[in-house]
Formats: C-alpha cells, structure tokens, sequence
DNA sequence: CCGACAGTTCGGCCCGCACCGAACATCCGC
DNA sequence: GCGGATGTTCGGTGCGGGCCGAACTGTCGG
C-alpha cells in the first residue's frame, strides 16, 4: 500500500509534459543549465527551477552548481535505462509530424543517434546485428559477449571497463526500430570509441548523429556494420535551442 | 517535443496513488474485478471503475467482462516488466512498517512472492544464484542459458516455449534484495513448474507464496537451491482484503 | 562599483482531476 | 419477476500543482 505511494511519486515527477521533455533532453548524457532546459520545454525559467527542483530532490536528476549556473543531469545510467524503457513502451503511437524540419529532425534520429551513452536508431541496430552476425555477440540463449567479440574489440581498441556493476551488455529496445540494440559497458564502450575515432559526431545539438566518410568505413571494415545512409542535416535548423553545454571531462 | 507529451501521458496513470496501488495488484498476474480492486486502494467504486477505464485506455491494463464482472489485467509482459523496473527502482526509500501484521506481510514477500509469472523475493534470487553456481546460467559475458542448463531443465521436466518473441532469460532486480532474480520464458517456466509440482503455494490472496516441505527438497536436489526459510502467516491476515479470481484456463 | 546575466522566491491565477453520493443500468440467483 | 450485487454515469466539491510576472539574490565581466 505505501508501495503504491512512492510509485505515484516517481511517476508523478514524469507526468507533466515539461518535467518529460526535461528528462528526454537529458537523455543525451550531457548537462543541461536550467535556463536551456527552460526553451527546450516552452516554459519561463522560474517554472524550469521549480521543476529542475523536483527533479533532483525525486532522484531522477543530479545537479552541479558551478558559478551562477546549474547544472542537471541525469541521476544515473538506471534511471537513463528506465527512462528508455518507458519510452519504447510508448513510441507506438506517436503522433504525425507537423512540418518539413521537423520530420527532418526526425529522420536524423531515427537513423542514428545517442541512447544515453551508447548508440540507437539504425546504426544501433545495425551494429547490433553486425556483432550478432560475425559471431561476437551470441543471442541463441541469452545475450553475451563471445571470445571472438572480445578478440574483434581488442583489435579495433575498443576496452571495455571491468570494474563497474553495469551489466557488461544488455538489450535496449530501440524506440525507432522496434529491436534491440546494444547497451550496458559494451555499448558504451562502442559509442564511445566511435566519438573518440571521428566515426560519428553530434548534428547540431541533439542527440542525432552522423557516420562521417572515414567513419563508414571504419564500421565496414573493423565491425562488418553496414552502415546506413544518414540524411543529414543543416545544423541551422537547430539554432533555434539553447544549446547545451559539455562539462564533465 | 511531442513525445515527452506520450511520456507524460503514460506516466499520468501511475501517478495517482489509488492507481499505482492498482498496477501494483495487478503485478500477481491474475485478474481482478473492479471491486476488489476499489477495496484494494480504499477508494469508492465509482472511483475504481474510472481508474480502470484510464489504465485500460492507456494500454496498461486489459479488461475482459464476463456477467456483470469487469475483470482487469496487465496488458502484458512488457507491462509487468516495465512496473517491476520502475518499483525496483523506487524501492530504496520505503516507508517504515506501522503494525505487526504489515511486517509479517513483508517478510513473507520479501521471503518468496512472484513477479508477474516468475519467482522473486529471497528465493526467486537464490534459484537464479543457484543455477549461476552449477553452471546452468553463465554470467561471465552477458547472461546466458548453457547446456548444462538445459539438459538439467529437461531432467527436471521443464519445458521452454520457443514459439514466443519474449526473450529467453532476462535478469529482473529484485525489488527486496536489490540483486537480479530471472525473468523471460525461462523464469516463467521455472515459476510455472513449481506450483504444477507442489513446491510452491500461495499464502493468502497476494503475491507471497510459501515452500512446501516437499519443494523444500525438489528446490534442493533438482535444482541445487538452498530454500531460504520461509516464516509463513496465517491466512486469516489476508481475509480483510477482497480476494482476486483467476479466470484464465 | 556597476550593469548584465543566471537562477530563485513569492504571490496569485486557473485548470485538471481525484473523489464521492445518488441515480441508473445489468446481470445473477431464487 | 424481484431483491441483491456489480458496475457505470453524472454532478458537484475541493485540493493540488503548473504556470507566469515581478522582485530579489548571487555571480561574472569590466
């Protein structure tokens, strides 16, 4: 019966069509300041504060104050899985696009983009599928990395952290494409190396992402993906946002 | 931007404690009439009955009328999945327990409960640390069900549907123990067995469940799993509250 | 020291919605 | 067909909370 309580609470800091648009903003594991928080939900910045306030003290968010600004981010890698595990649930109905950026925006996304910290949308999935292809990733029972996998990582200088109590890999349900990518360390550690190498890099300020030319490449030869084609897009469309800043090192 | 607002919408029905309180019911895995469920909440059946119409309309629930019943369940495994994520993740901070009843109550569901279809609680871990130990399941690079684990399976007369898209085994993190029991077809089928064979039953109406002396030793020699003892409670605790029907064959 | 900027606090408005009682609609058992 | 039980519909009430503008605090730059 309390059980109820605190579901109802936690639930209640993503019921508010502001408080979700903060969090999927949040999503793309980079802070965001309150103010920029603010015009990404339509809404004045004292109503930002109150919800930022709301945030951190539910648990969702984290915040760092570093001079006149504040800082948010989400709490944490579950609460980043959780958030796109309600997400895919209810992307099936989504609504029609309004107009020609947007629908755009929306093809960047789908066709490559961050989860949190590793990769989605196509190029996720495709990814997914190449390891699952050449035999580094095993799914007949389960999901796992074989000795193959760890040997194509290694070779391609992909290291993958040992001493966290994030599950090594796991499915995420892909909130475009209805299937699995991958997510845990070794999605991560993926995503992570494709930024490093310059196989990947942000369009404009969301999380959408483009495969560069070398980048193509790089996922053909070193990982067998076939990568698909990525519209891309003018980053002006997205000059409108405030655009969130990096701080973490 | 429009997403946040389908996020927001799905995160409305559980942010109503009688609501919540409903979904949390529901997790049992049988079907509840809209009474039981009013007297459940402690709200008014008018009120229930609106509920009802909102998880249903949300894709929460389902409903099946037969006679003048109105029986409502999870929609399904991914609902039940997602419900369990996001308890599991509010869980930390729960309230201290008002009276000695509601403690016997917890104690027996931290003991041993089910999670849906599967087994959780002190036990649900033990059987997924158990078959980890005899090198039925493999956690070393992802999670996966050896062949060892089959055949013991088979041994034991469990069957695995192959048929379904849900995934084989997936890790679930225990709502009491804050450690991963085992979900997926093959939680569901070791649940499933487990009552079929005696070596579990339901105390009262709720999701606690108890070990009989027989699946005390079936637990041990078939499946190498120490039972965690289990405290009991006489069912009279349980006789206030209405009592849920199972109406599916 | 002073403007510009980021964020917070406060007061007030207003909408949504959770809740209930009463009346109504169904269905069951006798 | 007649109670009795299960649900639903309909008004009405009250509370919570989302929102903003205005005033205030604190920080940075010069």
């Amino acid at each position: 019966m309390d059980d109820a309580e605190g579901l109802a609470a936690w639930a209640a800091l993503l019921a508010d069509r502001s408080r979700a648009a903060m969090c999927l903003a949040l999503l793309d594991n980079r802070a965001w300041t309150v103010g920029e928080l603010a015009r990404h939900a339509g809404v004045a910045m004292p109503t930002a504060s109150e919800h930022a306030d709301r945030l951190v003290n539910g648990g969702l968010a984290a915040e760092h104050r570093q001079g006149r600004h504040r800082y948010l981010s989400l709490a944490g890698p579950e609460v980043a899985a959780l958030l796109e595990s309600v997400s895919s649930q209810v992307a099936p109905g989504h609504a029609p696009l309004r107009s020609m950026a947007a629908a755009h925006r929306m093809r960047n996304l789908a066709a490559a983009r961050t989860c949190y910290d590793h990769l989605a949308g196509t190029l996720g999935v495709a990814v997914a599928d190449a390891l699952a292809a050449t035999g580094a990733i095993d799914r007949r029972s389960g999901l796992t990395l074989t000795g193959e996998g760890r040997a194509l990582l290694g070779n391609v200088g992909i290291e993958l952290a040992t001493t966290t109590r994030r599950p090594l890999l796991r499915d995420c349900l892909d909130w475009t494409e209805r299937r699995p990518h991958l997510g845990g360390v070794l999605g991560a550690a993926i995503c992570r190396h494709a930024f490093d190498a310059g196989w990947i890099g942000r369009i404009g300020t969301g999380r959408a992402v483009r495969v560069t030319p070398a980048g193509a490449d790089a996922f053909a030869d070193q990982l067998g993906v076939v990568v698909p084609s990525t519209p891309d897009t003018p980053g002006a469309i997205y000059a409108a946002r405030g655009a969130p800043r990096v701080i973490n090192a």
